[in-house]
DNA sequence: GGTCTTCTTGCTGCAGTGCAACATAAAAGC
DNA sequence: GCTTTTATGTTGCACTGCAGCAAGAAGACC
């Protein structure tokens, strides 16, 4: 795992944020998918904080921009963002992030939630993803889709 | 991770089901837990199988037994199992399965979750534990309780 | 342009998840 | 017995997530 998962508090977010929809935009580009309006929207909402936002939360983001939007059509962005590889679920608490990464959609990735300010740090794992995967195939498991999600305190919080 | 994480569809559940409630009245009495009625009916729904079931499920299988438990009361003996390490809760699902490996509370768990027959299987995870603790101390974070699920699909199952 | 197909969004409705707040009953401690 | 703690029952509600159908928008093709 890399050094700078964890995006500082102080980081030029501004630019952060850009460079993700820019990738967005390039992505679907290429895969002829369609970045809509509304699918943007959830994505910039997202990346907003780097922080998990639950599906009723983004609507209430949403809502002062073009009318509240009703659950199904945020879960529905939330879909096609996911499976494009922009935006991940955090499962131990049914929410979601962007994701600022661009890597590719099968790398094993670990999340890591601050329990303090609640930032998600995101990285990859390669030698913990393959030792996981080498063990569990010895239990004669055969792996798809590894999910690690680890509550901690990340080193900006702690430093207080 | 060892061998037989994974309950063989064949094996003896009966014993395996009673070993577990056993080895809950052992646990509970010694902590001076009550392991109350509901709070064994909850355990033993969920050991009825290897496969996690969510709690309106859990509902459903004691509605015979003494009347519909409510909502709330199940979640509540299900919180009670889960602080004694009983019972673990499968994020990923939503679900809850009986804990049939009496670790001690901190261990890492790995959870292997089989796509096809639902089969939950769960082992200790040393090696893969230490190296994604010290990987996520590296990135100055401080973890506390990593959380693994895996889908795949099981020795068993792959078989056929 | 007109038509057809496909993709996207809107709308209604509903099942499952999870818990707060308060009232009551049961067990443990003295 | 009485008090304190602990467990259960009841009501109610907010959040999660999606099915199924209808309407609209974008592309493809003639």
């Amino acid at each position: 795992m890399p050094r700078a998962i964890f995006p500082a508090p102080d980081h030029d977010h501004e630019r952060c944020a850009h460079a993700a929809i820019a990738h967005a935009e390039a992505h679907c580009a290429a895969r002829a998918q369609r970045l809509t309006p509304i699918r943007r929207h959830v994505l910039e909402a997202l990346l907003a904080s780097h922080s998990p936002l639950g599906a009723y939360e983004i609507i209430e983001r949403l809502a002062d921009k073009s009318g509240r939007p009703a659950p199904i059509t945020v879960y529905r962005a939330l879909e096609f963002l996911r499976d494009n590889g922009l935006v991940h679920r955090i499962e131990s608490r049914n929410a979601f992030v962007a994701c600022v990464h661009n890597h590719s959609g099968d790398d094993l990735v670990v999340f890591l939630i601050c329990e303090r300010c609640g930032t998600v740090g995101e990285g990859p794992a390669g030698a913990v993803a393959e030792a996981l995967k080498a063990s569990s195939r010895a239990a004669g498991f055969s792996p798809k889709s590894p999910l690690i999600e680890i509550v901690g305190v990340c080193s900006h919080c702690r430093q207080r």
